[in-house]
RNA sequence: GGGCAAGUGGUGGAAUGGCAUACACGCAGGACUUAAAAUCCUGUGACCGCAAGGUCGUGUGGGUUCGACUCCCACCUUGCCCACCA
């Protein structure tokens, strides 16, 4: 008998992944009459080896894959990199080597590891974003969003890291720090390449309802992100000039409480405001501070609010009141008007800087639990509902009220207008990095901004380039890349330098997937309309808002372009929790990481498999338990020995019904089990009860013996095949293996229907009722299945110990959950 | 400040209105062994009791119900995400 020990192991993993390879097992058919079933994971960024954050997300879907597979449907599981980014740029500069040349390197040492997990993939399909085929289609879908309006360039604040010399997206900066090389950010102002997502802000705030197969989590994250604002731009003249001040407000209600007027620093407004005014000197001073200060550094956690009067004025419209106007850092040039009016009663940060500076207040919102409340006796802003008071007209209204009509009566008579301001903002794409997909633009001194035509993609990234780290960006140092001649007009022109920010990349890849090798389109509609949307996918929280932000706003994009026909590219979306080591989060800089790779060579890419599956449901957290793993393996240990040990040519057919005692019981605890994991892998993927659910079927079988009887041995071994068949999808390498032990002809356990059960065979002859007395356990009573009301009356009220616990009582109600409980109450 | 999630044995976790702690880890005892490992068996929420059995017990306090880990209200704690968004 061979023993599963790491040598066995090692020999039937490699075997199998060897024949799934040779035999194209999980190559997805071109079209098929199935159903169809496509299941995705985000993929990985090639760093090198995988760690168990890869190994959880692709154990979890690769047993949805083949659970699915088995269960009848045409399966889409492929697998890619995201392989453009700065690491590789780094790392070509730290070895003095090609970013491509490292990024390959760690493709291949990737897909040796995924290999080794024994993942279903369908690896014909397998690609990587850096690769010219791929990129290509990149540069073809920007020249799509410059043709509609959607790409554009235009000049911005930007976060610049100098050190890194290049922009950074707002996710890239941490607490002020470029989140790689950790140097302060600052503020720049550049022109860069836009996608207008804001675009989509509508369409992407209302079909987040349709997504109710998603976390509610990431929803609410997205529709924050989204963050739609009603309200109304109000109209404030110049005090001097009569000129109009837009300013935005969620709160119309309380206009008549506004007692001053706030510009962001970067306002257009202020510098003509105070020229030549004794003011202009200070005003001008703190907006080059502010300017100084990184955005971190400027919305940082503390209460304090800074800002200096202008020494001007601005007219209320409501009720032509003067009131001063200043200059703040709390306001925010790119957030509505980038001007506020300042209700220090009922705003908390204007009441900050209200007491700060001195300036004046006048409740106009009355709090229901202390109408009498003065504004001196304030110590913090009253935002919540009240009566509208000191507000002309509109007094006595309940303030969700006064906001609706105050803001009509205010459009009515052109004081303002109503109007959405949205919170998302147009997205940055520009990299000034050489590792990434080249923005398809030419500046020509005569023609202006010129697209490349699609004849002539891929933009190519020339191969002629040094990676010193210092000189900006190595594209624009590379002037067989630079120099180009007009699409246009043929004369001496430049290209642009900046290259695409990885998420370009990965917002569209699960097309890519569907058609591979098309070197005509960048993927098949026709194709596409069978396989979209996905309909799993599965990846860490962590891409909440970006990715899965993006990926549904090209999947809108290339809807409207009549080149996919839906509206939402992700179905299903399942967010597995994080693997932890001692109470944190795995991380090479903690030091606590466990590699996969030593696990796999210690018990087997099976037992790290169903060990991550079982130790935890998949959206939580995993602590990693080194004795834990142990078990599994034992598990595994355990369904090997018996099928070798106890296993034995048996083909005697046989009905439930027909069967008596323990043999009974086996099989119908094996169609409960059957139903019971059919239900968990179906409904929420719950793995861990699933798993819990074949450990019972197994104890139940370790403990039947077959006694030489022929009967007894054909329950036994549909009992095992069973355990085999259930545990297939999660534990692929033995399955295969000991499926074909007993001496089955399939080329592969996935190519075997999923197990199913029959209602009749879960039908017991006698059950055990709970006794309770005022919902109290005190009995328990093993019944036939329909015993009739009264008798079973009979039986529970002449029971012993129920007897004990009536005396001297009197029963009032008698309560009779079927076949489960009765209670008792006295 | 806002949003979301979660609080159950020594540990990971199970139970979504009906036996709280399934399944597993750990621990203890036993069998086998010269011994150990492996394997197998038994036990394992707390307290009282020789036992039968009883009392308490799912973050805290209330409520609904014949019956609550589960539903409702309030609070506490932890985790994650967002955040001068006007």
């Amino acid at each position: 008998m061979l023993p599963y020990n790491t040598n066995e192991i090692a020999r039937i993993e490699k075997k199998w992944q060897g024949l799934w390879d040779e035999r194209q097992i999980f190559k997805t058919p071109e079209d098929s009459r199935r159903p169809k079933f496509y299941c995705l994971e985000m993929f990985p960024y090639p760093s090198g080896k995988i760690h168990m954050g890869h190994v959880r997300n692709y154990t979890i879907a690769d047993v949805v894959a083949r659970f699915k597979l088995m269960q009848g449907f045409n399966v889409l599981h492929p697998m890619g990199y995201d392989a453009f980014g700065q690491p590789a740029e780094n790392a070509a500069i730290k070895h003095k080597t090609h970013p491509a040349q490292w990024t390959y390197a760690c493709i291949d040492q990737m897909r040796g590891n995924l290999k080794r997990m024994g993942f279903s993939y369908d690896w014909s399909r397998e690609l990587a974003t850096c690769h010219k085929d791929y990129y290509r289609w990149n540069q073809w879908i920007f020249l799509k969003m410059f043709e509609k309006g959607l790409a554009y360039k235009k000049s911005s604040s930007v976060n610049w890291c100098p050190s890194c010399e290049t922009t950074l997206a707002n996710e890239e900066v941490i607490q002020g720090q470029c989140w790689r090389c950790k140097n302060d950010v600052v503020q720049k102002d550049l022109e860069q390449w836009y996608l207008k997502i804001t675009h989509y802000a509508g369409a992407l705030l209302e079909d987040l309802k349709k997504l109710d197969n998603w976390p509610s989590r990431v929803v609410a994250m997205q529709e924050n992100w989204i963050g739609k604002s009603y309200g109304v731009e109000i109209y404030f003249k110049w005090q001097k000039t009569g000129e109009i001040l837009r300013v935005f407000t969620t709160r119309p209600d309380t206009i008549f409480g506004a007692t001053y007027v706030v510009l962001a620093p970067e306002h257009p407004f202020v510098k003509p405001l105070v020229a030549g005014t004794g003011y202009e000197q200070a005003v001008m001073d703190f907006v080059a501070k502010v300017g100084q200060m990184s955005k971190s550094m400027r919305v940082s956690g503390d209460d304090r609010k800074e800002g200096v009067f202008t020494g001007q004025y601005a007219v209320n419209p409501v009720n032509g009141e003067p009131i001063p106007v200043w200059v703040a850092d709390y306001v925010l040039m790119e957030y509505g008007t980038g001007a506020i009016m300042a209700v220090p009663t009922h705003d908390q940060r204007d009441f900050l800087f209200a007491k700060e500076h001195c300036l004046p207040m006048r409740i106009v919102i009355q709090d229901p639990v202390r109408p009498e409340m003065s504004v001196e006796e304030m110590t913090e802003a009253y935002e919540g509902e009240g009566r509208q008071v000191r507000s002309g007209a509109f007094d006595g209204l309940p303030n969700e009220e006064g906001k609706k009509q105050i803001a009509r009566w205010m459009e009515a008579e052109g004081k303002g207008k109503i109007a959405v301001y949205w919170r998302l903002r147009d997205w940055l794409i520009s990299r000034q990095r050489y590792w990434g997909t080249p923005i398809p633009m030419i500046y020509c001194p005569a023609c202006g901004v010129v697209p490349v035509p699609e004849k002539d993609l891929p933009v190519e990234l020339p191969e002629d380039v040094r990676f010193t780290g210092e000189g900006g960006s190595p594209l624009s140092q590379s002037d067989s890349f630079v120099r180009v001649a007009c699409p246009a007009c043929g004369k001496d022109a430049r290209r642009e330098t900046d290259t695409m920010a990885t998420f370009f990349d990965s917002s569209w890849y699960y097309l890519r997937y569907i058609s591979p090798c098309d070197d005509k389109q960048a993927f098949h509609p026709g194709q596409a309309a069978y396989w979209m949307p996905v309909d799993q996918y599965i990846g860490g929280i962590e891409h909440a808002i970006l990715h899965l932000l993006y990926s549904r706003f090209f999947t809108k994009f290339l809807k409207d372009l009549g080149l996919v026909n839906v509206d939402e590219p992700f179905t299903r979306l399942l967010t597995q929790g994080m693997v932890l080591k001692d109470g944190e989060v795995m991380s090479k800089s903690k030091g606590n990481t466990v590699d996969p790779d030593a696990v796999i060579a210690k018990y087997g890419a099976d037992t790290l498999r169903l060990f991550i599956l079982f130790a935890a449901p998949p959206e939580d957290q995993l602590e990693w338990n080194d004795n834990a793993i142990d078990g599994s393996w034992k598990f595994l240990s355990r369904v090997w020995n018996c099928v070798q040990q106890k296993y034995r040519p048996a083909d005697q057919a046989y009905a439930y019904e027909n069967l008596t005692g323990d043999a009974k019981d086996l099989e119908r605890e094996r169609n409960f089990v059957v139903k019971k994991v059919t239900e968990d892998l179906s409904n929420g993927f719950k793995f861990n009860t699933a798993i819990s659910q074949v450990m019972i079927l197994m104890n139940r079988i370790d403990k039947f013996s077959a006694d030489g009887d022929p009967l007894r041995q054909a329950v036994f071994n549909q009992a095992v095949r069973t355990v085999v068949l259930l545990l297939s999808p999660l534990t692929p390498h033995m399955c295969e293996e000991l499926w074909q032990m007993m001496g089955n002809r399939e080329e592969s356990v996935s190519r075997v229907p999923w197990p199913g059960y029959k209602e009749n065979a879960l039908e017991k002859d006698v059950v055990l009722m709970v006794v309770q007395i005022n919902g109290k356990l005190r009995s328990k009573l093993e019944v036939p299945v329909n015993i009739p009301e009264n008798e079973l009356r009979d039986r529970v009220l002449s029971d012993e110990n129920i007897q004990r616990h009536l005396e001297g009582k009197q029963v009032k109600k008698f309560i009779v959950v079927p076949q489960k409980l009765v209670n008792i109450v006295v």
